[in-house]
Parts: structure tokens; sequence; C-alpha cells
DNA sequence: AATGAATGAGCGTTCATTCAT
DNA sequence: TATGAATGAACGCTCATTCAT
């Protein structure tokens, strides 16, 4: 097998170092000396991997994206009500308060050192939303986009409020709070569907 | 007698002309330099009138912030029910969207480039916020402080949402739905509380 | 009498208010916006009575000068033998140690903001050099100007070293010791020419 | 492999070419860019070798003070008596003049720079002070530090004046004078503790 | 592949002085 | 006489990126 392997394991070695860095200081604050240091390699290696810190940044979020979802479900399963759920999510936000306020904190920063017109049109970004979406519907048993539209904001809401320092919100609270109103839509929904026919 | 300019009409002239410029590019990437241009003044100047960026920006949340709710607050009048309510917030987030988004874009970039421990502690944030919330309270008649952030949030939400690109966000749309879940939620509460006498 | 009176007497009232000001921060530091504000009048009136910082430092340090070698020789009156004369001194400057520092380290500061070349040509130095001099021939009853300069010259150098952080420098201790010292080499001298007769 | 520099030895040869840079204008006036262009590289490039203007200073006293001391005692030694020594000490000090008015100049326009509170603390200075002080008891053959403070100040004193403007000090004139002071005061020490016994 | 020296435009901020009023 | 608004070049320092080795 020719070297590429390597170059590609040691890229992932390198970029699973890479979120503590980040979240340290924040995407604009830390520089790529900094990061280098911390990841004990030089600058130059550290671009010979990476083409730019926007690159690096771009493919941290594809990374970490994945790794989430997948363990936000790994650790969720087993719920059956979407109360039941929601509460959960909300013990699961509240105990990983800290990463979670980070990654926001760094996602919101690197978006803000780009022009805001190619947001939009990145594709990781779109991905990475869309993994997101996807993995709502799937635990809250949810059909409506809208719906999950509705809940993905009022997640961020959370997190960025408390950025903020808005020191009124607790996620438990709030989550649980989320659930006993969708659950009192939901049913009203549904009755009102029976009484339709 | 010194050159004839009142120093606090001149600072708020100033000040009311700022919003766009920090809207254009950001709080962290704006140079002084550049503010000063769009002024019309010189650095010293810009400087005479405000001691540092930060401040600059602070005195401007304030004066931002005061204003948004008084207008805000007069044009959604007339509304009776809450469903009505919400309807005229998402109308009005639309037809503001831009500025909106802006606004909370800036909001956020400021706090990443304080220590993170002062937000919480800054008065300018804490009154706005303080401000906010009662416009919340009053608007929509609503006492209870956890579901004023409920909504706090899930606006935040929305424009964070928006602001980091998922294009699927509609605000007409996402808060006519707040205004049904809430709708629903507060109808199967009050029936609870009459069916429990 | 016309109003030129006022003007020299206001400008000697504002000159006295000066040295604490300099004094606080030093010649480069402080700010003729600062000096303004402490002696509370508009850069604009100090300009209009200091064409500018040099000038008005350079007023500073005869009107300075002149008040000190008054005060000094006051105070220290009355002593018999050089020894005498020494210790004397020496507790005068340990008694007003923190103004002989900065006094000096205005002086310092300020040559530093000059053209070096410039220095030895300034009459305002030239003419407070000279004073400070005949108060020392007076003093200590000495005519060699080159004993002179060596005690002017020992002074100096005691209290920049005290300036620059050398914690062993005790001014009475040291002046006890150049009394002793320069009372057994004066009474050399005057035997060496006893004997020689 | 890097490019191929010896980061030491190269730091080195930039501080040594800094001494006639800081000396023409003073610590105050000069600027990094000033410096930068004097040692004919970027700041960028002047920054990876010194963090800041004051540690450049720092690690330029150090050096300096080390090789002042050593160039003195190699071209000093070999005098005899304390006059002798004396008189050397002022040829020597006539001799690069220029010199040590500058470093005089250049070391208290550092001092007044810096904090006043964190200049006795300054370890850089600290060490240079004592190895000044060393030197001196070393060549005088000195034992009493009240002695060797006594001798450097004067000889900080004598630089000081000069540095003022004071045009009638001559340091081979002055040191030969303190040579015979010294020589007068120890002798009829020596003679009085042969009294007492 | 890996290094780290080198760049230089640009940052937030300062301040002696001027001058219209 | 007195004011204080206005200036703008210059400060110490930063940092993403390049490139010779």
């Amino acid at each position: 097998m020719p070297k590429i392997v390597d170059h590609e394991q040691y890229r992932k070695e390198l970029l699973s170092k890479c979120f503590d860095l980040f979240a340290q200081k924040g995407y604009g604050s830390i520089t790529m000396r900094q990061i280098s240091q911390g990841l004990g390699v030089s600058t130059g290696t550290l671009y010979h991997y990476f083409p730019s810190k926007q690159a690096l940044f771009e493919q941290l979020v594809e990374e970490t994206c994945q790794q989430d979802v997948v363990m936000a479900l790994a650790e969720l399963e087993g719920t059956e009500t979407l109360k039941e759920s929601m509460i959960a999510l909300g013990r699961y936000l509240a105990k990983n308060e800290d990463y979670f306020i980070k990654w926001t904190y760094l996602w919101i920063d690197f978006c803000q050192h780009q022009d805001s017109k190619e947001i939009p049109g990145n594709n990781i970004f779109k991905n990475s939303n869309q993994r997101y979406r996807q993995a709502v519907c799937d635990f809250f048993e949810i059909q409506d986009p809208m719906l999950a539209s509705f809940i993905l904001s009022f997640i961020d809401g959370l997190l960025v409020r408390k950025l903020q320092g808005d020191e009124m919100i607790d996620f438990t609270e709030q989550c649980t709070l989320l659930g006993e109103i969708l659950t009192a839509y939901l049913q009203q929904y549904e009755s009102s569907k029976v009484a339709n026919y």
C-alpha cells in the first residue's frame, strides 16, 4: 500500500486532537502556531495536512458532527414516549453542557469569519445540518420537517442564550417543558383528526 | 467658547450610524479605522467620543435594544389571542429578517471577543436581556418566567439557525407553529386545572 | 495696570501645580490633556500660557530649581564643620527622598526626550546647574569647583542608583561617609601644605 | 529540515547590533520598526527572536553587562595602588565616554518606561547591579559594601551629570580626585586602627 | 515528509498640537 | 481670553501563510 494510508490516518489523528484546541480559544482567536504547538508539530507540517485554517475547521466540523450524532443516539436510546425522550435529551444536554456550548460557540465563531453570503452554500454545513435534522426525526419519531426545525431551533436557542450569559436557562427544565408542550400539541392534533372523521 | 457641538447629541448621531457599519463586517472584523471612515471622522475623533471599541459597541447595544423593544411593541400591538400575537411576531421577524439576523450575529460576535467569564457580569447585557424578557412577558401576557425563557430561546434559535445557513427555517411558519403549540399546551393546562375542581 | 500682570500671575499659579502632575507619571508619559485636567483648564488654555510641553517643563525646572536651593539652604543652615554639614545633607536627602528621586527622574526623563546634542546648549539647564553648584560651594564653604562637581556628582549618583532600584543605598549613611572621607582628605591636604612650608 | 539557522547564534548576532540602535534614539523613542530596519529584518522576524521590546532590551542589558565587566577588567588590570587604579578607571571612562553615557542613558530610559515598583524586583537588574558591584570590589580590592556603593554612585553621578549637560565634568580629573580622597581616607583609617593598638 | 524562519499589512489605540468658535 | 473638537501619523504587536532547506 502506498503511503497515502498513513497520511490519511495521521490527518485524522491530528484532527481528533483539534477540538479541544479550538474550544479553548475559539476559531478566530487561536492561531495556527498555537494549534501546531498543541499538536506537537510544526506549522509547516500542519499546512502539509490541511491547506488552510478554514479547511482544517471544516474537516473538524464534519468529523465531530458524525460522532456527535452517533454518540447521542447511542446514549439516548430506550425511551418510549416523546416526553421521556425530551427529558432524556435535557439531561444529556445538561450533562454535556460545556461541550455543546463550546461547539455552538465554535460553529458561530467560524461563521463570523466567513463572508455571510458564502455560508448557506457551504456543503459541509448543509450536510451537518441535514444530519442533525435526521437524527432529531429518528429519535423523536417525527415526520414533519417543520417540527424538526422547531426542535433544532429551540435547542440552538437554549445554547445561544446560555452562551450569551442568560443565567435563567436550565436545560433539563426547558426540555421537559418542551416535552409537555409538544405532547399536548400532538394529542390535540390527533384528537382533532379523529373528530374530523 | 468651544466649537459649537453638543457632545451628547453628536455622540448619539455617530452611534446611530454605527449599527450598519458593525452589521456589514461584524464586531470583530470591522476596524476602528473603517468605522471612522464610515462616519466621516478621524480615528482621533472617534476615540474622543468613545473610549474604546468595546465601549462603543456596548453603547450601541443599549441604544439599539431600547429602540428595538419600543418599535416592536408599537408595531405589534392590537393582537388579541396568543395565536394572533405569534403570527404577528413571525411576520415582524420575517419582515426584518436581515436586521435581526445581523443583530444576533453582532451580539454573539461581541460575546466571542470577551472573556467568557465576564459576559454574565456585564451590566449592559443583563439590562438588555431583562428588557427583552419583559417585552415578551408583556406582549404575550405571560407570567411564567420559564415560558418566557422558552420563547426567547426559540426566537434566538431561529435566528441562529438561519445565521448558520439553515435554509429550511421560515420565521412566519415557525412562529405560527409555536402559537399553535403553546395554545394547545395552555388550553390543556387550563382544562386540567378545571378538572381538578 | 494692564492685564499682563494677571497673565503672569496666573501662569505662575498654573506652574506651581505642575510639579506633582509631572512627578506622578514622568515627563514623557503625562499628556497635555492630563495636565490640563489636573490644572482644571482646557488644553487650549494651557497652550495659551505655555507654547509647548517642552517650554512648560523648562519653566518648571527654573522655578523649582530656585525654590529648591532657597529651601535647602534655609533648612540646613547652622552647621559648623564639613562633617556636620554632610550629615545634615544626608538627613535632608533621606527626609525628602521621594521628592528628590522624582525630581531627578523628571530631569533625566526630559533629557531623554530631547536631542542629546541640544542639552548642553540649553540655557535653562546651564543656569540651574550653575545655581546648584553655587549652593554647594556656599554651604560647604568650598572654593575648588572640581570638588563641587565631585559632591554634586556623588549626590546625583546616589539618587540615580536608588532610582534604578539599588536597594543598598542609604542616603544618611553615604553622606556621612562622604563627610568623613572629605574631612580626611582636606586635613591631609592642609597638613601637607603646612609641611611644605 | 529547517532553514539552516542556528536560532541562538542568530539571536545573539541580532542582539549585538541592537546596542547602537538603542543608543541612537533611546529605549523609549526607538520603535520596533526602526530596530527591524536597522537589523535588516522584518518586524515579524524581530518578534520571532524576541517576544517584546522589553525582553529585547533586557537581553541586551544582560549581554552588555557581562561584556562590559570582562572588557573593563581586562583593560584595567596591572595597576597596583588605589590611586593608580582610579586614574586608570578615569582614563577608561574618558576614552569610552560616549559609550558609557549612552549606556547610562539607556538604562535610565528603560527604568522610566517600567512601573517603578517593578524595577527593584527585576532579576536582570539585580544581577547586573551585583555584577558591577562585584567588579568594583575585585578591582579596587575593597571589602566594605558601603564603600563599593560609594564608588558606584559616584561613577553613575559623573555619567548622569554629563548626560544632563554639565560640561564642567572631566572624568579623568574627577576619578583622580576620588583616588586621592579615598587614599587619604583609608590611610587615616589605617593609622587610627594602628593607634588603637 | 517535515521544519521553522520569514513576511508585512494591519490591528486598537495614543497624543502634541491646531483652530473655529 | 478661553474652549475642546479634531487631526493623523505612529506606536507595539499579531498571524495566516510561504518557502528554502
